[in-house]
Order: structure tokens, then C-alpha cells, then sequence
DNA sequence: TTAAAAGCTGCAATGATTTGCAGATATGGG
DNA sequence: CCCATATCTGCAAATCATTGCAGCTTTTAA
């Protein structure tokens, strides 16, 4: 099969695993460097099932590594960039005609790169 | 609504839209310049009718735009940076296992950036 | 050894995408 | 005007993804 096709695959495979916002916002949530499966869910109002199980997918596709400290796993980002790579998509998005015209691009990118939660 | 939720579905929404092998094939068709439908389903070998459909979808979320020129439709990128910032995406795509030891990472880059088709 | 805490997995119901096909539009040439 | 070319749109069938729930495993602590 031709190099082209494969890769092509491959590279919709991990925008088709990004092209959900839970999943979004856990890789957000693990920007800053690893965190228990609880924690994420309370912090993105989940149930920590459904956390689970894209955790899972995410480990999948190696995106997220796991440590397992007792009864906690913890998660952190295979490659700590991807979160900085995601935020740069934003210069495609349409945004604008979303919010309102008070929240500028830049805000929004503010809110997502900020260093304290 | 939180800005912060109304920001990931939209990242998200423009993840799905490229989370498909043949509008990435579509979008890296077109970094070079604009390009009629025909032309993109036959250098892709795709039905036109389909190359049709995949375009109205990238139209919708604005990251391609059309000229009209007679009643050929010529497509070509909003933010030619895009095809880029997709191909930085290989980074972060575990395709050393998909493909033979031989293709490293860097030869699928130059599949995709070479300039001459 | 039992119980509780923290996560994981399997499955069925629901919801979303993709695809092919039939027919609609719009343009240019004779 | 009529036909061919180029593309678009609408729709139904097939495929794929998401979600909640029940039940399982592992670990810790009493």
C-alpha cells in the first residue's frame, strides 16, 4: 500500500481522537504535568468512567502515559508539546462569529495557555 | 456558557472535519495553490461527487475558499499554513510500528511537503 | 478476611458520519 | 434552444462513535 494512503490514515486516526472536547480538555487538564483519573473528572465535571475510557483510547494511540501509585493511576502527556500544537489551531478556527465580539482570539488562548487553574 | 467549553467544542469540531483520510489528502492537494474539483478526484482517484461533499464541509467551517471561473470551481487553502501545522502533527503519531523500520518519520515528512507532484 | 476506594472493561442503546445514487443547477458551445 | 460538462444537494443505507450501566480487578486499611 502506498506511503501516502498509510500515513494519511494515521494522521486522521489522531484528529479523529482529538475531534471530541472531553478528550480535548484532558490533555488541556494534563498540560501542566500528570494528574489521577478523580482529579480530572472533578475538574472537568465528568463522570470518572467516561474519563476512564477515553483515557484508554488516548493511551491507545500513546498520547498519555500511565504511573500507577497504589490504588491511583496517574496520567501524563506522551508528549508534553501536543498541548502547545492543539492551542495553534486556533489560528483556523472561525471563532470570531462564536463568541461574542469582545473575546478576542487572544483571550481565548490565554484561557487555555494560563499557568494556575 | 464557560468560554472554555464553547473553545474546546469548536477545537473539536475542526478536528473531526480533518479527522478524515481523504479531506487530508484534500487539504495537502492544495498547499501548493488552487485546484478545480476534477483535478483533486483525479489526482486522488476519488469520486467527484465525493471530493464535491468533503469540500462543501471544509467551505462550512471556512478553511477552504472557492473561485468561480466558467463552470469549473476552483478550491484553494484560507490559511495555507495549515497544511504545515497538519504535517507537524506526524510528531505526534506513533506510525513507527504501522510502517516498515526503513520509513523513518523524516521520509514520510518529505512525502508530504515535496514540492513537485 | 472483609470492605471500601479507584479504576477498568464489556455491552447495548443511542447518536453521528460516510457513501452512493438520483436528480438539480449553472455555464458554454453549437 | 439544446446538449454536454462540471459541480452541487438531498436522501437513505451502512458504518462508526459515544454513553451509561453493571460487574470486575487491584489495592489499602481495619
Amino acid at each position: 500500500m502506498p506511503a501516502r494512503l498509510i500515513v494519511s490514515r494515521e494522521l486522521a486516526d489522531l484528529f479523529k481522537l482529538l475531534g471530541h472536547p472531553d478528550r480535548l480538555r484532558m490533555i488541556e487538564e494534563l498540560r501542566l504535568g500528570e494528574k489521577d483519573v478523580t482529579s480530572i473528572a472533578d475538574a472537568l465535571g465528568l463522570p470518572a468512567t467516561r474519563v476512564s475510557q477515553h483515557l484508554a483510547l488516548l493511551r491507545m494511540h500513546r498520547l498519555v502515559e500511565e504511573r500507577r501509585a497504589g490504588r491511583t493511576h496517574f496520567y501524563r502527556l506522551s508528549h508534553p508539546h501536543l498541548a502547545v500544537w492543539i492551542v495553534d489551531a486556533l489560528q483556523f478556527v472561525d471563532i470570531r462569529n462564536r463568541l461574542g465580539e469582545a473575546d478576542h482570539i487572544d483571550s481565548v488562548r490565554a484561557l487555555w495557555t494560563a499557568e494556575a487553574p
